[in-house]
DNA sequence: CTTGAAGCTCTAGTCGCTAGAGGAATTAGG
DNA sequence: CCTAATTCCTCTAGCGACTAGAGCTTCAAG
């Protein structure tokens, strides 16, 4: 029985993080000290590590959910977790097509590059222009710091 | 001069994204009818498309901003431009290293899955054990749909 | 002149956290 | 045993880049 800071820094889960998790209902509610403070058992903490990793792999939290939920009932079939893995590789290989497309045509963009005054700059020449870019008109790959 | 319906049409920007451009000052107030209806001219088309090419190579907001306060005084440096363009390539291809190591990892997991039940599914246990995974603690690389 | 599409403003929700305020509890050292 | 430092608590608000919906007004076509 651990307090959160340790299985914060057991599983590299933030403090934060790991409250919020609490609050979605992924982790579940755990016991308290008589000062009202949460304390963990070893079996949480192999829950939080389980919920890292998929989301290291970019598993979204509904995803992650539904793992959690059939990790829960041991004997039954692997094919729903398989149907669930396969389809967060398709999102990542669906991502990495989109990025591949994004960093050729920025970097063409910077092989044209006249570095001369911003009348003549590639970079923003392209990004006004319609006919010069890829226009690939699909979703953007974008926002989502590191 | 035309509304926001038609510039809507014209970029490929939804309607309810070009008020939240303004609110957030992307794009200049526009005039209106007597009826209070936004008028827009060809220049803020072209600002609008110029935006919509800089989102879909993945430039976030803030760096779109600072490239169009460069091409407005266009008789300076390319040096400005070059520069975001390259630190944007820097973290496309970021991005995609780290989505080719999850993609690796997804598929090794898939490919050793037994297809049987639960208990001895590859997909859950890799997630489960801290030993069997790649073990890269970089930041996730996930969330954000299509 | 009526109807239906398109426009308006405003608020709240999405995802997965992160940051901060303002306080209470715990723990290590003296 | 007492103090000081650290950790913990709850709560609210913010990030980026929109998206959705309510409830209303204005415009264009027939």
């Amino acid at each position: 029985m651990f307090p959160i800071g340790r299985l914060a820094k057991a599983t590299g889960v933030k403090v934060p993080t790991i409250r919020y998790y609490e609050q979605i209902g992924l982790l579940p509610e755990p016991e308290r000290t008589a000062g009202n403070q949460r304390l963990y058992t070893q079996g949480t903490l192999e829950r939080l590590a389980f919920i890292r990793h998929a989301r290291d792999l970019g598993f979204p939290l509904e995803a992650i959910r539904e793992l959690l939920s059939l990790s829960d009932r041991p004997g039954q079939s692997c094919a729903a977790a398989d149907e669930i893995a396969r389809r967060q590789l398709a999102v990542v290989e669906a991502r990495m097509a989109r990025l591949a497309a994004l960093r050729d045509a920025l970097q063409r963009m910077l092989d044209h590059c006249a570095s001369g005054t911003i009348a003549d700059c590639r970079v923003i020449e392209v990004l006004g222009d319609h006919g010069l870019c890829a226009h690939d008109h699909g979703a953007a790959e974008a926002g989502h710091p590191a």
